[in-house]
DNA sequence: CTCCAGGTATTTT
DNA sequence: AAAATACATGGA
C-alpha cells in the first residue's frame, strides 16, 4: 500500500523518462503519428501526444513528450498499481524501438546517393510499430488494397463501435478492440461499417484464431524461423504475404521483413529511381539486399519520405 | 469518367 | 504453375 501510494505520489510530481539509443529525434516520431491522417488512438499536439491504455485491469491516460535523450511520460489519470510504470515503459520502448542505435543504418544507407539524404532529413526517425498483434492484423486487413485515408475511416468506426472508451477532462479516448470484443459480433455488423464481405470474415476469422489458442504474440515469436512465422500468419484466412511480412515488422520487429508488392514502397522506390515499374519484384529483392539486417528500417524510411513529399535528390552523374 | 489505393482468395488458362 | 479476375469504395 505504501508502495502504491508513493508512485501515485511521484507521478503527480514528475515525469516518468524513458531513455533511448543513439539518434532519436521525438519531433520527426511526432511527425509521424500524426502525418494528416485521423489516427482514433491517440491525440496528438504540438509537443506531444495523449494515449489512452489498459494497463493491469485499469485505465491509464498519458501524455508524451520527448527530447534527444528519450522520451518523457506524464500520467494524466487511472489508479497506478506496482507494475504499471514499468509496463508502460517496455510499451513505449517497443512501440518506438527506443533500444536500436540507428548509427549502423545511417553508415548503411551512406553509401547510396538516392538514400543517404535521409539520414540527415529524418534523422532520429524511429521505426513506430504496432505492439499488440491483433490490431497489427486488424489494420492490415482493413488497409488492403485502400487508400489510407479511407482505411483510416474504417479503423474509427471499428474502434468506435468495438472497443473500450475511457472518458477523461472532456475528452473521449479509445483501446481497440480485442478478440473477445469480435465474439458474438455477425460479420453483417462489420458490413456496415464499409468493410467488405471477405474483409468482414477475416476478421472475424483472425478473432477465432486468437480465442481458440492457434495463434497469439507469443505463440508467433516462438516460431523456430521467419519463414515458420510466416506461415503461421498465412494459415489463416485474408492473411497474405504482404500482411504476414507486414505484420512480422511492424509488431515483431523482424530487422529484414519487407511487405514486398506493397504499393507504397513500390511508388517511393520508383521516385527514388530504384526500380522503373511497380512489378519489378526481382529489382526490389535485389536493392534490399545491399542493406542486410535493416530492411525494415529502410522500407519505413521510403514510406516516411512518401507522406512527407520530400523533393528526391536527383542522383549526380557529373564528372 | 477513369484510375488507383500500404492485397487476397478464387477461378481460369 | 502462372495469370486473370472478383472484391468494395473513396479520393484524385
Amino acid at each position: 500500500m505504501l508502495t502504491i501510494l508513493s508512485l501515485t505520489w511521484a507521478m503527480q510530481n514528475q515525469q516518468l523518462i524513458i531513455p533511448v539509443n543513439g539518434p532519436f529525434n521525438f519531433k520527426e516520431c511526432l511527425w509521424f503519428l500524426d502525418r494528416g491522417y485521423d489516427d482514433c488512438l491517440i491525440r496528438v499536439y504540438r509537443d506531444h501526444f495523449r494515449k489512452a491504455l489498459i494497463v493491469e485491469n485499469e485505465e491509464i491516460i498519458f501524455d508524451v513528450f520527448g527530447d534527444i535523450e528519450g522520451l518523457k511520460v506524464t500520467i494524466i489519470s487511472g489508479k497506478l498499481k506496482e507494475q504499471t510504470i514499468d509496463y508502460i515503459k517496455r510499451y513505449l520502448t517497443e512501440w518506438f524501438d527506443l533500444e536500436n542505435d540507428l548509427e549502423d543504418y545511417y553508415r548503411a544507407i551512406s553509401f547510396d546517393e538516392r538514400l543517404n539524404y535521409m539520414s540527415d532529413t529524418f534523422y532520429g526517425l524511429r521505426l513506430i510499430g504496432i505492439p499488440d498483434l491483433f490490431e497489427a492484423i486488424v489494420w492490415c486487413i482493413i488497409g488492403q488494397q485502400i487508400n489510407l485515408t479511407f482505411a483510416y475511416k474504417i479503423k474509427r468506426r471499428l474502434v468506435e463501435e468495438f472497443g473500450k472508451q475511457v472518458n477523461c477532462q472532456n475528452q473521449t479516448f479509445y483501446i481497440f478492440p480485442s478478440p473477445q470484443d469480435f465474439k458474438t459480433v455477425d460479420p453483417q455488423d462489420l458490413l456496415r461499417i464499409q468493410l467488405s464481405k471477405s474483409k468482414a470474415n477475416y476478421i472475424l476469422e483472425v478473432a477465432k484464431a486468437f480465442l481458440e489458442g492457434r495463434i497469439n504474440k507469443k505463440v508467433l515469436i516462438e516460431q523456430a524461423s521467419f519463414e515458420l512465422q510466416q506461415r503461421l500468419l498465412m494459415s489463416i484466412k485474408g492473411i497474405g504475404l504482404w500482411t504476414a511480412n507486414y505484420v512480422l515488422m511492424k509488431c515483431i520487429r523482424i530487422n529484414n521483413s519487407v511487405p514486398y508488392g506493397d504499393a507504397g514502397l513500390s511508388n517511393a522506390l520508383i521516385q527514388h529511381q530504384i526500380i522503373a515499374n511497380k512489378t519489378d519484384l526481382v529489382g526490389t529483392k535485389h536493392f534490399f539486399r545491399q542493406f542486410e539486417g535493416w530492411e525494415s528500417y529502410l522500407v519505413f524510411y521510403l514510406w516516411h519520405s512518401l507522406s512527407k513529399n520530400v523533393k528526391i535528390n536527383s542522383v549526380h552523374r557529373e564528372k
